[in-house]
DNA sequence: GTCTTGACCTAATCGGTGTAGGCAAGATAC
DNA sequence: GTATCTTGCCTACACCGATTAGGTCAAGAC
């Protein structure tokens, strides 16, 4: 599985994977794959199950140290690295197979930006709307980049100034978190 | 090429779409389509064109008898409402067709953008950053959402307010806006 | 009246997924 | 130590959808 996940991210997309192709890097014959997986359809999923896994690993390092709007934006780019790394796994992550293992794993990730919501005065409906915000700010930028639809060079600097706005936004929005709202403010001055 | 896109439509996405099935759609059999389109391909480089156009259409005229950030946030919401209407166009739009004819219409449909950024006093350079936080948060909520990944019902007032928190933080950052910037400040007062 | 053209057809190929059934080697039971 | 079970692979094959080749037929051009 780790192997599919490895050819799906040199492909690009999860589309793009495969069994053939998986097969071949295997040394094997195509239907032999049948013996430890279900159907294409199996891989893709189990391949989203270890992009959630490491979304959640790699967000709560990247949360863990900072706090607040520093805490999110580490975690924003972290997501980032991760789709430019493993293009394949984010966007299996990312897209829909939907059964119960994934909304499982999808709630663990999720977990992550509410505890460091919470942590700073955010009510759990308060947080839905954040994160609803940031996530789709972060998906579209990365999933636009990968694309290929941005040109610059200069696209990190891009994400950060557009991750800061919208957290400074976001921020003077909710209520609960004054004193993370101060210390963006000083530190952007 | 119309009976393509309601099929892509219908199917949610032109990733979806089937040959067969669009063969089916208009009582033919699979092979004699290949005398109107090259291939698959082709059909959805086709869909992909006729997303831009309208999507420059519905733009231009979301933007008319608005201006700043008003005109922006009725541009948002009409992107969303053909998204949600015409998910395979979306879709198609979106995808990396990339030849010279989509970047053709693709710069027409910027230019809308644009334009009201100009009107306003942001430069081309500015303007460039602007259109990129849009579009992300826009293009990501709206994937987001097609792909069932937000519960909730009030999923068109949570849109609003990012779009509207967005936009705060946007004119906040780029100078050239201060008058747009204090007309949406007393405004959601 | 023939010729061209366009829109359609059938037959067949190809690439990819998935199924059926068999074979060999190591693990395990007795 | 032999019988059996299991595991992991194989070949052969069915199936589906895209695409190609080549033929038919009718309507309009000359």
């Amino acid at each position: 599985m780790h192997a599919a996940a490895d050819l799906a991210d040199e492909r690009g997309t999860v589309d793009n994977l495969q069994l053939v192709e998986l097969a071949e890097r295997l040394s094997v014959r195509t239907p032999s794959l049948y013996a430890h997986v279900e159907s294409l359809e199996d891989v893709r999923r189990g391949i989203a199950l270890i992009a959630l896994a490491d979304m959640r690993e790699i967000l709560s390092h990247a949360a863990s140290g900072h706090s607040g709007a520093d805490a999110l934006l580490a975690m924003a780019r972290a997501i980032r690295s991760y789709a430019r790394e493993h293009p394949g796994r984010y966007s299996a992550g990312a897209a829909p197979p939907r059964d119960k293992d994934w909304h499982e794993v999808q709630r663990t990730v999720r977990a992550v930006f509410v505890t460091v919501l919470a942590r700073h005065g955010l009510s759990d409906d308060d947080a839905t709307e954040f994160i609803r915000a940031l996530r789709a700010a972060i998906h579209g930028f990365v999933t636009l980049e990968l694309q290929g639809d941005f040109g610059g060079p200069d696209r990190a600097a891009s994400f950060d100034r557009i991750m800061r706005i919208l957290l400074k936004g976001l921020l003077d929005e909710f209520p609960g978190l004054a004193a993370e709202r101060r210390r963006l403010r000083a530190a952007s001055t």
